[in-house]
DNA sequence: CAGTGGTCTAGACCACGCA
DNA sequence: GCGTGGTCTAGACCACTGC
């Protein structure tokens, strides 16, 4: 006994399998898939909108339904250590990176207080949307200390930023944390990644303190929400007391 | 120019406000809303949807529709430290504990992968609600390995675990590791949180590791998606290089 | 038992993708 | 320019909540 959206669900994912085995990738038209299934579009929706709130199935806007690709596994830490580029290419992706926006902004009274600096201080604001495998998957935006980094608008931005950081200014990061929250795409960002807004998204704020403990770059992204897994290992050198 | 669905969720939005300082929690009958709004009720509930994946609203099964409380702060690692009890109540919650079941079970193929041990295993499988406010937030399946922990069934489940594993078995965790996915609630996590099955949720796994290097726990979570912000901090003692 | 939310139907129009 | 997905209407029935 199960609605009928359940059991269109659980026909779908049959049929997903069967694709999958034969490589491809699109789901045929609503209107097809309903008349199949003897049901409405809006109850065929339905069972769309499940598969794709469990990360089996995605949409990209007025193009159709495609399914999700295996996800990226993501330490949140990790862009302390390694490039966007490298890890995505150890798990088997190729990746991609755009420069979607370089601007000069002050910062506004949120930024100066999570930056923890002064209302006005000039910053470099860096947008760039990444790729795996041609499917865009996270907006990103950066601010970054303009005062302690001159003439960063000069360089490459689709390359990795970090190493740049390190080289051309001997920069070291001793400190970083960071949040994450489910929430949706605003409309600016589910645009620039082929999706809807109100789309389910992950997003991180993350913030890089230097060696003498100020924050030079405070970072937001929008991660699709079935692109990625987080992973994290907790490996403490003197062993942790339960409780 | 913007679509009927996302005025009525700005207006929503706005009286949203009006009523958290009125205090009230529940909002009006989808009925009452969508006329109001000079709607139908697909279209005022394609609006909640938008505001609930937002983590602004929420609802309860057949009960309706509820302003979103203010969200715990989560360290995924802080299991490893602080009780649940504990944290909870240091962020200004009144928490809750339930045991949902106790049984023994033996591992499957699934179970003895991720617990590095062998088909068959003995294993306790105890099943906890966690609430906060009285609001049901987590659906949390513990794993155990039973041969290293005898005794365990006979002990109260709604208090720290972790504490008496310290106490009454000196068992010391040395290291942890966890993995972070967004889909949704299978249909007894869904009842059991009072939610639907199919709404959005975060999935943590997470494992245990004692001083052999041997998994003695693996835990299962199930999060209202809106219940949490997850946090962590990145704190080197030796300052990290960029790349 | 009245009213609610969950589910479902059978249409419609429009903007956009794609060929 | 056809077909698609995105949006919206105006109903309906049922199971359950809460009184």
């Amino acid at each position: 006994m199960s609605t009928q959206t359940q059991r269109i669900k659980s026909a779908l994912l049959k049929e997903i399998s069967e694709l999958q085995i034969d490589g491809s990738q699109k789901l045929p038209s609503e209107r097809h898939l309903s008349e199949r299934f003897g049901t409405t579009r809006v109850t065929l929706r339905e069972a769309l909108r499940l598969l794709e709130a469990d990360g089996i199935i995605y949409r990209e806007n007025r193009r159709g339904w495609f399914i999700t690709p295996p996800r990226l596994h993501y330490d949140p830490s990790v862009h302390a250590r390694i490039s966007f580029m490298n890890y995505a290419q150890q798990q088997g992706f190729i990746p991609k990176s755009t420069l979607y926006q370089f601007k000069h902004i002050v910062a506004d009274e949120f930024l100066a207080a999570v930056m923890n600096t002064v209302v006005g201080k000039p910053l470099y604001h860096i947008c760039r949307i990444r790729y795996l495998d041609e499917r865009p998957v996270l907006f990103e935006n950066m601010m970054i200390r303009a005062d302690l980094l001159k003439g960063l608008d000069n360089v490459d931005m689709t390359g990795s930023l970090h190493q740049k950081l390190r080289d051309d200014y001997g920069l070291i990061i001793s400190r970083a944390d960071f949040e994450m929250t489910v929430t949706t795409l605003p409309k600016e960002e589910a645009t620039a990644l082929n999706a809807l807004e109100g789309a389910a998204a992950l997003k991180f704020h993350r913030r890089y303190f230097n060696e003498d403990g100020t924050i030079f770059e405070f970072d937001i992204e929008f991660w699709r929400h079935d692109a990625i897994t987080v992973a994290y290992e907790y490996n403490n050198n003197q062993p942790v007391r339960p409780f």
